[in-house]
DNA sequence: ATTCTAATGTAATGGTATAACATTAATATC
DNA sequence: GATATTAATGTTATACCATTACATTAGAAT
């Protein structure tokens, strides 16, 4: 299996612009705030970005947060299990979290209505530990 | 406790009339499908739409599926564990299913990490027993 | 009746995503 | 290396989803 620079270095130049900017911003970004940044690199058009971001999406270098129509860079974890985001809602800062006995709890419960589940969608709303213990009052 | 007639009873007219049309539709409905089904009752606008989404989720009776953009009634179990979405991808017929264990999962990760959990949203792509077990081929 | 609050009406705008078509770059094959 | 083929990129226009701001009406409370 190949590493991750190996990985890294067969993307393509619009790709690892938009890979990069997503890692330095060190929050989840959304597709336009992309644009934004990529602007000085050329980048004009808002389906730029969307396919570089499918593309990564595709080859496991980043994630869509569907609840807050963002995307976010992949923790680079073995993903057997579907991973589970904890999002906090002040800072806004995003965790990557797999657990498998949740992914078996999925499995199960497919299992007993049929459903054959293909993609799994987990993302937990709430307050991050930096931020659930500071004083709101 | 209120019963589900009588809480019904208490909606108020823009919020009946759109409950109404989502059980009718018996499949998720965007905002603007739920528009379009209304003109005749006078609806003009998005807002009038997710204003009453708003409050009909508030009070319960509907959810906001995130990858979906769209809403579903509530099957009106007790809410103690979040609801988890079986979503298929063919039909677009979505079940609301609850798990105990999940639940604990969800919470027993939380406490390892100091995250504090406030709105879980678990959505699960696949395909139903009706539609899973038909030939694509 | 009056006051206060919740719900509604309407127009304008902001944010997110894709369709359609043209062009260029990269790869494979001869 | 020339050619064919496929993948990636550029650009415009448009579709889809959601909210801000402000005016009006209806209902509840006193």
């Amino acid at each position: 299996m190949m590493n991750d620079q190996n990985r890294k270095a067969k993307l393509t130049k619009n790709q690892s612009l938009v890979f990069e900017a997503m890692l330095q911003a060190r929050q989840p970004m959304g597709a336009y705030a992309l644009l934004d940044q990529l602007r000085d690199h050329g980048f004009k058009a808002p389906l730029q970005i969307y396919r570089a971001l499918d593309q990564l999406a595709e080859l496991g270098f980043v994630h869509r947060l569907e609840s807050l129509n963002a995307w976010t860079p992949c923790c680079e974890a073995n993903h057997e299990a579907p991973p589970v985001f904890a999002i906090c809602d002040d800072c806004g800062c995003v965790k990557e979290h797999f657990d498998e006995q949740l992914a078996q709890r999925i499995s199960a419960m497919s299992k007993q209505t049929g459903f054959r589940p293909n993609h799994s969608i987990i993302e937990i709303h709430g307050k991050c530990d930096d931020c659930g213990s500071v004083s709101t009052s």
